[in-house]
DNA sequence: CTTATATTCAACCATATGGTTGAATGTATT
DNA sequence: AATACATTCAACCATATGGTTGAATATAAG
């Protein structure tokens, strides 16, 4: 609550499809900035920049070995997104679409 | 899977706290314009934008009853971040820091 | 020491974003 | 019919984003 700031870049890092693909890519293990490049269409540079994004949004970290730079996943914004996100559950657990015209009808009562 | 510009959309709109804020303001009942810009140091102008962006990343849907555009809370793109967050369980879950620590490692190992 | 590899930095460009103000639209109210 | 209210549209502005290329840095290898 404090630092809404961080939440805010982890979401908006995550929005990029490039950017999801390389998270992915990273839970199955840390890897240097060639090998996340490796799969995209894009330069290699185009993906370091992405590799800043997602690490000034605390979600990879990188550790210097060599001239190799190794990224790995930080999980605690995911977690905090997968908290944040499950506030919402009884928006779409069972009776969805009653539930939401519920809400409606009784907008119109009170208003 | 099929169109992932969706859900891209939907992390996008999400990524701005006056956006969370008005998503979180939803789940207690739908609401217009002007009761949903109210709490906001923002125009009225400023808020309908933000609208119109939550509209279209499928996070809210609109009707019109007279004049007043009433906007719900659409549960379906919360659902699904819920969903995707909730695959990197296991980077969470116990055993933080030594299943961190044993990545790396295994890293080196196969380098 | 020279060369190759891994990566970033810097500048640039096009487009998107977040906000403003002012005018336009449509619906209520009197 | 005149006026007030709810909302969007349009233009504008500043800054951010996503990408490129080319040069710089740092480490590794011959």
């Amino acid at each position: 609550m404090a630092t809404t700031a961080r939440f805010d870049r982890a979401l908006a890092a995550l929005a990029h499809p490039a950017r999801r693909r390389i998270v992915e890519r990273l839970t199955r293990g840390p890897a240097c900035v060639t090998d996340l490049a490796a799969p995209f269409d894009m330069s290699l540079n185009g993906v370091s920049k992405h590799l800043k994004v997602l690490e000034g949004a605390g979600l990879i970290s990188r550790t210097r070995s060599g001239r190799e730079h190794v990224l790995s996943l930080k999980p605690e914004p995911l977690r905090q997104l997968h908290a944040w996100s499950g506030k919402f559950h009884r928006f779409w657990s069972d009776r969805l679409d009653a539930l939401e015209d519920h809400l409606k009808a009784s907008k119109e009562d009170n208003s």
